[in-house]
DNA sequence: GGTCTTTGTAAGTTATACTAACAATCTTAT
DNA sequence: ATAAGATTGTTAGTATAACTTACAAAGACC
């Protein structure tokens, strides 16, 4: 994860001739790229202090809300391979935020479940999520977002 | 902020605290993460026989859209910093695709410009891109497009 | 039982993004 | 004009993430 102290605002500033970026500004791919760019660095930046990536908050949020939920389900609600997943679950047991432990149900299996500690890093990340969202969200109106979420889901479902 | 919970609606069954700031999935980042995610696997797809990357195809047509642009001038319009351009820049000069040469304006600069290959494995590029923008503006009307794009705009810009 | 599939794991590769430090060059203030 | 500061490219090092291949253990199915 990019750590970093709390010194300067984003690394890339918008400064005059970036817009000029000629046809290539029609490729719809380029935009959802930028696009996740931007967020991605904004939320790099807001969570610097809790040492959590998006994707880490993202399946510790997962695991929360499905309780002995396997790998193979954090992979499939957050779009990864397996192999992605288990680096992912390695950092946040490292971390000490979740603990795995074998199915009863399925001896394959890896039950996650969440430790105090992550509890408490989840409650941290969803305030500081919070923030995030709101400066995502303060460009658009309340029916705009709804459009956007929805016309964004259509790509990935 | 008046009436808000209309949009974030769906009720989290576990804990419904002050700082409960709704599922995952009302999460505008996560869409965001997600479509940029299925965005770049069909991309990788797509592109796998041309052996380019989304950002490697993005610099090289931004190279040929500015004729003796800097690297610092790709990296802004880009949104990327300077060490990132740097890798980008390093692997197409590696492919043979552009070439650096000192700007007779500013010793400071890299003018970069593409090659006759490069030129090649750009137009080779573009009609790539065309199959990988069909299919992602398969599922949006003309006007949906448009909104998306506008949308998106508005959070790199 | 035997075969196929699923799940987790491990090792290795590639791409991206960032920091920090440095040299060369340009710009600006005195 | 010169000193001080800013910009640009570069290198080196770190971290994340996505992928592949291979393997072992367990389940599913005939």
């Amino acid at each position: 994860m990019p750590r970093q102290k709390e010194t300067i605002a984003i690394t890339t500033p918008h400064v005059a001739g970036a817009e000029d970026i000629g046809e290539i500004r029609n490729i719809v791919g380029f935009h959802i790229r930028l696009a996740h760019g931007a967020v991605y660095r904004h939320f790099t930046e807001t969570f610097a202090h809790l040492d959590l990536t998006q994707k880490q908050v993202s399946a510790l949020w997962l695991v929360a809300d499905h309780p002995d939920i396997a790998q193979i389900g954090v992979a499939q609600r957050m779009r990864m391979d397996r192999a992605t997943t288990m680096a992912i679950v390695n950092r946040l047991e490292a971390k000490g935020y979740l603990v795995r432990r074998k199915s009863r149900s399925d001896g394959r299996k890896q039950a996650l479940n969440l430790t105090d500690p992550g509890r408490r890093a989840l409650a941290a990340a969803k305030r500081a999520i919070q923030q995030h969202e709101q400066w995502l969200k303060s460009r658009f109106t309340e029916q705009e977002v709804a459009r956007l979420i929805e016309l964004l889901a259509r790509i990935h479902e």
